[in-house]
DNA sequence: TCGACGATCATCT
DNA sequence: GATGATCGTCGAG
């Protein structure tokens, strides 16, 4: 029998979780474990130190900004909780867990983690199990690499996260005063919603991606 | 340590 | 036909 702190941090987060607003969400997703389950009961856990909110129709930055009007932007109107998976410039994928309801289109990107088990597999997805020296960040400091890091594809759109081979956990949440926020990352191109801020991270914390936020 | 740049293709216009 | 919720490499300082 594990102690209980060691249970209630591997317990996943309900349904109900999810189905807020993306910008609470995304505040309340830092610090917990985002756990993939591998063929044979081994596990990989990272924790979230770094995530984006993104609204539905009226964030220009969304791919939901104009409602639910092609066959990618349907795919966010989903109930929260489910996950969904695209991918970019050709050739990384990226995870968002959907926020709200099927009405929203409103979703969360995890954008970095921590890892917390099995950090030797995550470094041989990565393409550094070779004895190359590995510093924080590169494992799981960026959208593309959480993906490669935790073997995460588009098979993995669309899943329920509180069951499954893909599960968010309880995790260690983290208080107020260790939270940051600034702008998202990469979407100059969408007028005011560039400014927003909406990006959320754990304070000092070395596997948060780049741009650093402030303090 | 930092900025520029190319890879590579599904999705959108 | 253009672009992007990115990343690794390379060359300069």
């Amino acid at each position: 029998m594990l102690p209980y702190r060691a249970m209630s941090v591997f317990e996943p987060l309900p349904a109900q979780f999810y189905r807020r607003a993306s910008e609470e969400v995304a505040r309340d997703l830092l610090g917990r474990y985002l756990v993939r389950f591998l063929d044979g009961g081994r596990r990989l856990a990272l924790r979230l130190v770094e995530v984006e909110a993104y609204q539905g129709e009226g964030d220009r930055a969304s791919h939901a900004r104009n409602g639910p009007v092609t066959e990618r932007s349907r795919r966010l109107y989903r109930d929260g909780g489910r996950s969904y998976v695209y991918l970019i410039y050709g050739m990384y994928h990226c995870l968002n867990v959907v926020s709200g309801t099927e009405h929203d289109g409103s979703a969360v990107l995890l954008r970095a983690g921590e890892p917390v088990e099995g950090a030797e597999a995550m470094a041989r997805n990565r393409g550094r199990g070779g004895g190359r020296r590995v510093r924080p960040g590169d494992l799981a400091g960026g959208p593309g690499k959480l993906c490669q890091a935790l073997g995460i594809d588009g098979s993995f759109d669309d899943l329920e996260l509180w069951r499954g081979r893909l599960v968010v956990t309880r995790g260690e949440p983290v208080d107020d005063g260790r939270v940051v926020r600034g702008p998202r990352v990469g979407v100059d191109y969408a007028g005011e919603a560039a400014g927003w801020p909406l990006r959320f991270a754990v304070a000092d914390n070395r596997h948060v991606s780049k741009p650093r936020l402030g303090k």
